[in-house]
DNA sequence: TTGACAAGTGAACGAACGTTTACTAAAATA
DNA sequence: TATTTTAGTAAACGTTCGTTCACTTGTCAA
């Protein structure tokens, strides 16, 4: 077949995503699909190699997600004007639609899962999850809030992103019945930010 | 040494926070002591062996940790009583403190880490994530504000914690240096709410 | 002083690891 | 049709894993 090479990443990142990079082995991989270890080594020149392409997929696929949304790309420095022009509605698009990535869309879920177990290993791996996961989407809300002038971006920005984050884990439990809940809260949160600035 | 069994299980919590427990080899651990793995089988019967007196030592920490504190233990229904007559300060302290435990304690920090890393591996690890670290304090926190017949008490306890969680993920890359915002989210957030209740 | 015990060493165990190799059969290409 | 490439197998490689064992040393109680 010729998506081997593509299941046998679908299959190793799931594992990953389950037990750590270090905990699973290349049999195991190869198991999954049916096939002997020898034959992984056809697709991928090691399992460190797997990995690579794993967040290397991820990469293109953030790459690709970020240019599909109106909320406008890049630091506040660079991008001030854009900022401006984005409204609160993107904003609750936006951000619905980020928990929905990280939660339902099966290479992101489990990739995040991966970047969770990862993250104290290496610099580099604590610096991905931090991207992707923690300061990142923070700054990034934190940015947009401060070119819509709104007092105390910071403080907004983690009243927004912060249960967005606690939600991972309680999704990472009880499954999509949260899901309602959260985004109940950004809408509530975006609501009020509305109403004050009106004011 | 009277106390090689304490550094043996200090220094495996250590590797574990840090590379997950399969990823740490009993060699390592010893190592870490400068003896060799087999001396380590004087002190404990496996590697798994280790990790459980890890997971036993932290329920005990725990225990000992619910009863210095003023704030109610138990589930809602056992302590109605009890939660009604805490009061807001007392939830300040209780939650800056719990913050500081779980960052700045050198077994709970560890401890954190390594639950972080091992959640997905098994049921009994990710019951354990959830107790000690999500959905535990969440519901503590919303039993307590239900008690004194707050408004959405699930609402206003993630409004609380989840911003306690998410720091956590801060602190891990940032340090001490993002505990202060910290405290004083909790501390403008109790505010809102003794005003709002004083109306 | 003697003997039991506690805490270490270092070599060995079988199993599992990631990886390589020789070989095969089917498919693609010339 | 003949040949090369592709995608697989099965066995073996050297290494490391967790664990055990025979042995040494120092401490302390009888």
């Amino acid at each position: 077949m010729r998506d081997t090479k593509e299941n046998i990443l679908a299959a190793a990142l799931r594992l990953f995503a389950k037990n750590g990079y270090e905990a699973v082995s290349v049999s195991e991989i190869a198991g999954e699909l049916g096939i002997t270890k020898g034959a992984l080594y056809k697709h991928y020149a090691s399992k460190r190699d797997i990995f690579d392409h794993i967040v290397a997929r991820m990469e293109q696929m953030d790459a690709q997600r970020a240019q599909s949304y109106e909320l406008p790309e890049g630091t506040r420095d660079e991008m001030e004007e854009a900022y401006r022009g984005a409204s609160i509605k993107q904003l609750i698009a936006f951000s619905c639609a980020q928990f929905r990535y990280w939660t339902e869309e099966d290479f992101p879920a489990a990739f995040r899962r991966l970047l969770t177990l990862e993250q104290y290993r290496s610099e580099e791996m604590g610096r991905l999850y931090q991207q992707y996961l923690v300061s990142g989407p923070l700054g990034y809300v934190t940015d947009l809030l401060s070119a819509w002038d709104m007092p105390d971006p910071q403080e907004k920005a983690i009243e927004l992103y912060a249960p967005m984050f606690f939600f991972y884990s309680l999704y990472d439990e009880a499954g999509s019945r949260v899901t309602a809940a959260l985004e109940e809260h950004i809408h509530r949160l975006c609501a009020k930010w509305e109403r004050a600035d009106a004011r």
